[in-house]
DNA sequence: CAGTATCCGCAGAGATACTG
DNA sequence: CAGTATCTCTGCGGATACTG
């Protein structure tokens, strides 16, 4: 019994949970727009769009909780509320755009492999 | 309004679905599990150790969908059927080793950074 | 062995309304 | 502005039973 893995060494469910964050849509989502610095609470909400500030204050507590992004409070009014990416989170970046370039390069292949797919269900219904 | 953006050139709905597939615990894990050579259903399953075959037949689907798995039948009895990786497939391998190198190198950072993120919300509740 | 079919529970996520 | 608090509904995923 050959036990050689090609995967890193070191156990499972260490990496699983940042598989999950990653797999997190709007986790990821986040971390790229702070990307650039500092972003408002609102000012995220709107650049991202379609969200709810429900999910948007768990990802962002989320995120801050494995350290990878900073909340800081500007006692101020009206109050002001900064979310930056931590050196952990800026760490992250580059990984995520090594994945980020792989998902752009093969984009048309798996859409292919798609219709291929789909296109083999239908026409074996049709028969 | 200067629009900087340092992620990858490319529209992110390219990229949102493959960090859906990414984000699925079991798809990843099926994958890695496949670096070494094709893998019949039940000895993924067993090698996976927890999966319902129900979760496994769909991420299974869902790979050869995308392109990155290759189903095969063996005309026999009883049936064999094996599951390979393709060359996008294993071209995936890179990138998530990257990233699966970048949860191990912190996950200890990560793990304090919670540990100490709870601590601090039981001392609020405390007082 | 390698699935498909069916039922069901529960967490994830949206919508809405209220507060410091 | 930046949240919290509820209520609700959908759909992922497990358990189970059946089939080629």
């Amino acid at each position: 019994m050959t036990v050689r893995h090609t995967h890193v060494a070191g156990r499972c469910d260490r990496v699983a949970p940042v598989l999950a964050r990653i797999g997190d849509k709007w986790a990821v989502l986040v971390v790229v727009l702070l990307a650039d610095g500092p972003v408002r609470f609102n000012e995220l909400k709107r650049r991202i769009g379609v969200i709810s500030q429900r999910m948007l204050t768990f990802t962002l507590r989320a995120l801050e909780r494995d350290g990878l992004v900073v909340r800081t409070v500007h006692a101020s009014v009206p109050p002001k509320v900064e979310y930056a990416l931590t050196p952990l989170g800026q760490s992250l970046l580059e990984p995520i755009s090594h994945l980020s370039q792989w998902a752009v390069d093969h984009a048309d292949e798996i859409e292919a492999s798609r219709a291929a797919f789909d296109g083999e269900d239908a026409r074996e219904v049709a028969e």
